[in-house]
DNA sequence: TGAAATGTTGGGGCG
DNA sequence: ACGCCCCAACATTTC
């Protein structure tokens, strides 16, 4: 009984913890390790405000091991280098790990697992991408036989979840690099990074807003969502703890939390579809869109992500983006058909501008987003369906709150007009105090001949598959 | 987890 | 009373 390297990826928590769980049940000693892998810190697909996010997890990670007679090790590097130099410098005999599905993660942990004796364990989902399969052994590519065949497996029980280990016997004198400075959290930051945070907030759910969440989810004003997206996206929350949450919280009879854990279970559902088509990283899954005749207006795609095209309730989400790290979950969708559909611009670059913005960037859950709005994924909405920006507006943000809070140049706009305000008389816009194309722009193409191309030219994609 | 275009129906105004 | 038209309101089809 020697000792064992757990390596912590996206798992900054100590409860229910399963790789934590083997590396103390294979070894008299476990050293928490956490590389910074410049690969991933330095990606175009991060950002300053996931990182920070990180550094904050894991400086909370090291406190709560500090408390369990335990620290972080950090190092900086080649995981498979650093981990090699480890095993030498600690005779340590196994390392354990938390496995994962992106396409960099299983090449990284495959280089790792060539020379060092990796074990990956389960946990990032409750189901294994290998779990939740066809009759025939068949992947699946369509959400609702997927959730049937998940659901219709033993479900996870409360007394599954593994308790906080007491005590973490690590080895002294282990190097570790100081973290990088503490970044400083902006004013009213939305999420504050730890899994005591994500713990208190997955009860304060579901013994609160669960019970609403159906149609409380939708609006874009209110706290309807869960918000514990960035909590899952580091593990600070396992997949099962929340799984067993909700399934509680079904029993008391709450609607809502059935529709919760279908959220959980698309979550999954991506995870598996990343795994088992990886190219989805890089190109439409149906082949058939794959030739779309993009425009790629490199000013429109500014426009588009300062929150600037001139429709109130796209440029609030965007805004709303770049000042928190977080967008609502439907602003997701309708800013990601405006991209593919009113400004033909190729969803990648939609993909990798949330991905460098958003605390909860995921590479499964944000490119299955995407793939789903802009029509090109697995079980994806139709080509033809184009969110129009303002009824989807009027509906979710029916007293325009939302728009006020992200575009204050339309506070004073009367609420008839918010949603698309270049129909503001003259007058109303002087008394408003914002002019069109002055304090607030113009719409930077007009929705009825956008759709039409749209619809014209992924036709068209379809026609040369 | 759309929206627009097109079709159908039925009440009311009107000659 | 009756036919005709208009047009909401709703349903269906199409993109």
């Amino acid at each position: 009984m020697g000792t064992a390297i757990w390596w912590i990826r996206r798992d900054l928590r100590l409860s229910d913890n399963q790789a934590l769980h083997a590396a103390l049940d294979s070894a008299a000693r476990v050293l928490p390790v956490f590389i910074l892998d410049p690969a991933l810190w330095n990606s175009p697909y991060t950002g300053e405000k996931r990182r920070a996010f990180l550094l904050g997890g894991l400086r909370a990670l090291d406190a709560d091991l500090r408390a369990r007679g335990s620290r972080l090790i950090v190092r900086q590097g080649r995981p498979d280098e650093e981990l090699a130099r480890l095993r030498d410098e600690t005779g340590a005999e196994a390392i354990f790990a938390e496995a994962d599905v992106s396409p960099y993660a299983r090449r990284r942990d495959a280089r790792v697992a060539a020379h060092l004796p990796l074990r990956l364990i389960g946990g990032l989902t409750v189901r294994p991408p290998e779990a939740v399969r066809k009759q025939d052994g068949g992947v699946y590519t369509v959400y609702t036989p997927y959730s049937r065949v998940w659901r219709a497996l033993p479900l996870p029980d409360a007394r599954e979840l593994l308790p906080t280990p007491e005590h973490i016997p690590t080895p002294p004198d282990v190097h570790s690099l100081a973290l990088p400075d503490a970044p400083v959290l902006p004013e009213g930051a939305l999420f504050i990074p730890g899994e005591a945070e994500a713990q208190r907030r997955l009860q304060a759910f579901v013994a609160d807003r669960i019970a609403s969440y159906a149609t409380g989810r939708d609006m874009l004003a209110l706290a309807g969502t869960s918000g514990l997206s960035p909590y899952l996206r580091f593990g600070m929350l396992s997949a099962r703890q929340a799984a067993v949450a909700a399934l509680t919280a079904r029993d008391d009879t709450y609607a809502g939390a059935d529709i919760w854990l279908s959220e959980l279970i698309w979550r999954e559902f991506y995870m598996s579809v990343l795994y088992h088509f990886p190219n989805v990283h890089r190109e439409s899954f149906r082949e058939d869109l794959r030739s779309i005749a993009w425009d790629n207006n490199v000013d429109a795609f500014a426009a588009w992500q300062a929150g600037r095209t001139g429709y109130p309730v796209v440029d609030a989400a965007m805004r709303q983006l770049l000042a928190t790290g977080w967008m609502h979950n439907r602003a997701r969708m309708i800013v990601a058909s405006f991209l593919a559909k009113h400004l033909l611009i190729d969803w990648r670059w939609g993909e990798r501008h949330f991905m460098r913005h958003l605390i909860d960037g995921d590479p499964a859950a944000n490119n299955g987003g995407w793939q789903w709005s802009v029509g090109t994924g697995t079980d994806a909405a139709p080509y033809f369906r184009i969110f129009n920006p303002v009824l989807q507006g009027e509906k979710y943000d029916p007293h325009g709150d939302y728009v006020r809070r992200w575009v204050p140049e339309l506070a004073r706009a009367p609420l008839a007009h918010l949603h698309h305000p270049w129909t503001m008389p003259a007058d109303v816009q002087r008394v408003a105090g914002c002019i069109i194309g002055v304090d607030y722009p113009a719409p930077i193409v007009e929705h009825a001949w956008a759709r039409q191309r749209a619809l014209r030219v992924y036709k068209n994609a379809k026609r040369e598959a």
